[in-house]
DNA sequence: GACATTATACGATTTATTTCGTAGGCAATT
DNA sequence: AATTGCCTACGAAATAAATCGTATAATGTC
């Protein structure tokens, strides 16, 4: 069972995901785009992480080599599940018809969610 | 523009959405039945509500009377806001599939999210 | 009126998270 | 081999949030 991610941490998630393999350097680049934000502050989420398991790293290069260790469809499917609990009394549709109507979503996008509802049904 | 409520705060907001009016008495009740927790705590949280402007409250009763000052509909809405951009990248078709596919919704609910597209689309 | 009960106010502590400074190690450069 | 630069480790400070103890005031009860 994996522990939980803060909000620093899943944004460190979120690169890994993205770029599969990075050092605390690359990560660290990356996120200074969106945020001002010293190295080692950095360095210590994902040391932070690794202590949890959330993340894997190679320590043979000088640099470390870091990667997610837990994937983001299970991280995503326990957060959403905490979070309908959480502000939505547990109903997952007052959930999705909050999203949906909130987001003004694209004729593709609909026909989308369309599709994945069809395809649920014929499970 | 509203201030962010915390976990406890929304825990709070849910029961006086439930309830309209409620003293913090009846609040901590409600909230013990959850999870234990000091009477003070909860009339702190309540407290930091008002100074914050979640909450109004009447202070003509020896008890004070409480009642939630912002809607759900729109913290619902910062929420979600929030949600989708920190955990799903800022896609709304991301959360709400990963949300209905881990839900295993009932051909009622389904029929439901349906007809919220429809009328989405038509409008 | 004294006493018990139940309120609010508020400071202080605890816990969780984020941030950063500093020390020490390794490697490339001169 | 000294200098410079980049790296990790790690403790500690800063911040945010939640929890609680204690003081004090209002109300009801005997």
């Amino acid at each position: 069972m994996q522990e939980k991610p803060t909000a620093a941490e899943l944004e460190v998630l979120a690169i890994l995901w993205e770029m599969g393999e990075a050092s605390v350097r690359q990560v660290h680049e990356q996120l200074s785009q969106d945020k001002e934000t010293g190295y080692t502050t950095t360095l210590k989420i994902m040391q932070n992480m690794h202590g949890k398991g959330l993340v894997n790293r190679d320590e043979k290069r000088r640099s470390h080599v870091y990667a997610a260790a837990v994937s983001q469809q299970d991280t995503q499917e326990s957060l959403v599940k905490t979070f309908i609990r959480k502000a939505f009394g547990g109903s997952t549709n007052k959930l999705v018809m909050q999203a949906l109507g909130q987001s003004e979503p694209s004729k593709e996008e609909i026909e989308e969610i369309r599709a994945f509802l069809d395809k649920m049904e014929n499970k």
